[in-house]
Parts: structure tokens; C-alpha cells; sequence
DNA sequence: TAGAAACCTGACGCTGACGTCAGAGGTAGG
DNA sequence: CCTACCTCTGACGTCAGCGTCAGGTTTCTA
């Protein structure tokens, strides 16, 4: 398929999946005139680069470890790499769930106040 | 206290403080001499920003939401932007759970390669 | 076979949360 | 009073993940 077909697809703009080309984080064959095409797995490995993305690590980090996770192989170096990204993961886990936390009280606290009719500061 | 003593509490820069104060999420008193000065309590805002900053939330929406949080007063509106922020924070822990996951069988697939002896590719 | 729609390569723009540097004034200890 | 460190206000720099525009080629559709 081309590149606006794997854009669609996946929901990721025709410029991010370039961006990720660039970045070496997908191939793609070239026509004879240039144009990109993609095999259908390449919506799941752009599935899996957004998922990394959105877990906080970066490209260079991303298109160290991506050999190792399509193929399911790694080193003991890209281990350790995966190792650390993970306590990243949960301590960013842990972060935002003490944050629900406080929003939670907050919005208890709020609505208990809007009974009252205590008003808030204006914006 | 000042600013430099406020900064190391807390493990934010000075930079990032007056950053704040620039935002209005964070006022000081001035001394004659125009020196930032905090009573004990900034410490704890200071902490909270940094936490609603950790779920993604913009200085714009924390200036927003800050009074109220402070008070434990919002308006119905407040209240609605915080339900939002909620559900924003309550999809990222979802989506990094789920990349959890994805490295949980990343690495279980590498520690098996890894015992039957296949390389990874080198970086 | 025309014209629209998709694609190409640069290359600059943007946003947010600061980093960093310059040049000048404040402050605390010996 | 000197010195070392702290603080001040601009103001420009940075970085990542794209958005967007320009100017040109390719591919599909009627």
C-alpha cells in the first residue's frame, strides 16, 4: 500500500510516518519513481511505534530496541535498555494514579463546596 | 524562604520557578530589594504543579484549576474541566498499561532467544 | 488524455517547559 | 569591607514530534 493508505489506517498523518522513515524506524520499498509502499504489516509496526511513543521514549530509544521486539530477540544490553524503560513505565503508572488521586479529591471536595454554594474565583 | 532554598526542597529549577510565577501558578512576596520570597506552603503547590504538569496538563489549565484546588471551591464549569482531565489521565494510564504489556512480551520473547543463543542486531 | 488527487523532497514553523548566558545588583560570613 | 555566592531581569536557545507551505512529479479517474 502507500503511504496515505498507511496513514489512514493507522490514524497517523502521511508527514509522521516520513518522520519515522527519517528517523529509521520504518522502511519502505520505493518505486520506480519514488513513491513508498508498504507491506500490511506496517500498520502494526506503526501501532507499536505510537504505543512506545506514547510510553514516554524516544525515537533514538525506539529504534534501538525495535530490531529486538519485532524480532523478538535482544541482547542482554537492549535487555537491560528494555528493563529500565519499563520502571519508567510504571513509575509513570504511578505518577499519574496519585495524580487521579488528588484530582478525585479535589472534585470531592469541589462538589461538596458547589452544595454549600460557595463560589469559585473567576477565570 | 528563597528562591534558591525553595528550588533544592523541592527539586525544581530556578528557572522553572520563576517560570511558574510567570504562568501565575506561583506568586511570591518581593523584598525592598525585588527578592522572591515563599512562606513554607509553596513547597506543596510547588509539588502539585509539577504533578498536574506529570498528567499532561497545560499551564494554561492549571492556572485554571489551581484557585480551586487550592480552596477545595469549583464551579460547575471547573468541575467539568476536571472530569475531562480525568478521563485524559485515566486514557494514559490505560495506554501505558497496555505498553507495559507489550514490553512484559518483549522481554519474555528476548529471555527465551536469549538462552537458545540467537544474536540481536548489533546497534 | 486531461485534470484532480496523491506523492515527492526540502525547509522553515510551532509549541511548551524550561536551559543558559549576560550584565547588574543583593547578601551573608569572616 | 571584601569576597563568594545568590538573585534579578531580559532574551535567545533547545528539543522532539510533527504541521505546513512551496514547487514539482506521479498516479488514478472520468
Amino acid at each position: 500500500m502507500r503511504i496515505g493508505e498507511l496513514a489512514t489506517k493507522t490514524g497517523v498523518s502521511v508527514r509522521a510516518l516520513r518522520y519515522y522513515e527519517e528517523q529509521g524506524l520504518l522502511a519502505s520499498e520505493r518505486s520506480e519513481s519514488g513513491q513508498r509502499h508498504y507491506p500490511d504489516e506496517a500498520a502494526n509496526r506503526v501501532r507499536l511505534i505510537q504505543q512506545l511513543y506514547a510510553a514516554g521514549i524516544s525515537s533514538a530509544s525506539i529504534l534501538e530496541m525495535l530490531p529486538c521486539v519485532v524480532t523478538g530477540v535482544a541482547s542482554p544490553q537492549v535487555l537491560a535498555k528494555l528493563r529500565q524503560h519499563r520502571s519508567s513505565v510504571i513509575k509513570q503508572i504511578e505518577d499519574l494514579q496519585e495524580t487521579l488521586h488528588q484530582l478525585d479529591s479535589v472534585m470531592a471536595g469541589a462538589a461538596k463546596s458547589h452544595e454549600s454554594g460557595v463560589p469559585c474565583p473567576p477565570s
